[in-house]
DNA sequence: GCGACAG
DNA sequence: ATCTTGTCGC
């Protein structure tokens, strides 16, 4: 019995695995196209068997006068759905992208960059949450991960905006930057249609006093308050 | 065989 | 991710 379910979970593993090898020949890499007027983040928090995701839309106002109010939220939903994937490390936008997505597109606005809760292209298979959600939306996406999931690297000078690359062998896959002074570096890497400078280059326009970009930080607490309703009453 | 291992 | 108060440090 306990055989059987192995071997079947061995195979959705193993189909899982192959889809995200096939996707990620999609990924492109390359300089941000244009101007960044809207950037999303998102993030989710779990109860039970449930998923929340939540997504905030951020507007970047031209207001050259007001240099710390450049960043305006202008959007934010939350999608609840049922959790139908377990957490596998190297797997999880099978558990968390579905809801992501559904959250994206509720924003009243389609993002020009969305910022993702995770790894781009710092994956075993090259195909981080990041990356699979830009795919399958077919826009641009970075990642953004708060601890390392594969690569090697030297820890960066603990001065914000210092950086450090993080390598599989002699391959870059992506940036370990110090969003701010005397904290755990974030990992970032470009999910889809950007590069690993412009990746580290959004992210620093969108952090100020906090360990986290301002979109994900809002879509972390946004799914945090969402979810405080539901255990709440 | 023994670790490592996004959220 | 989640379980959880006070507490050390800039």
């Amino acid at each position: 019995m306990k055989t059987v379910e192995t071997e079947l979970y061995r195979h959705q593993l193993a189909e899982a695995a192959a889809l995200q090898i096939e996707l990620s020949k999609s990924i492109v890499l390359q300089p941000f196209k244009g101007s960044i007027r809207h950037i999303a983040g998102v993030d989710a928090a779990f109860i039970d068997n449930s998923i929340i995701a939540a997504a905030c839309l951020y507007e970047f106002t031209p207001d050259k006068e007001i240099s710390k109010k450049h960043l305006q939220k202008t959007d934010e939903k939350t999608v609840l759905r049922n959790v139908e994937f377990p957490y596998i490390p190297g797997f999880l936008s099978f558990r968390e992208a579905p809801a992501m997505i559904e959250a994206l597109r509720a924003l009243e606005s389609t993002p020009d960059v969305i910022l993702v809760d995770g790894q781009g292209i710092a994956h075993p298979r090259g195909f981080g949450l990041a990356s699979h959600i830009g795919v399958l939306m077919g826009l641009p996406t970075i990642g953004c991960a708060k601890s390392r999931l594969i690569g090697n690297y030297t820890e960066p000078d603990t001065v914000k905006g210092s950086t450090s690359e993080l390598l599989i062998g002699i391959k870059k896959v992506g940036t370990v930057l110090r969003s701010r002074n005397n904290v755990k570096p974030l990992f970032i890497s470009p999910g889809h249609l950007v590069d690993f400078n412009d990746s580290v280059r959004i992210v620093l326009e969108c952090t100020t006093n906090y360990r986290l970009p301002q979109p994900i930080r809002c879509a972390h607490n946004l799914a945090g308050a969402r979810k405080l309703k539901v255990v709440g009453h």
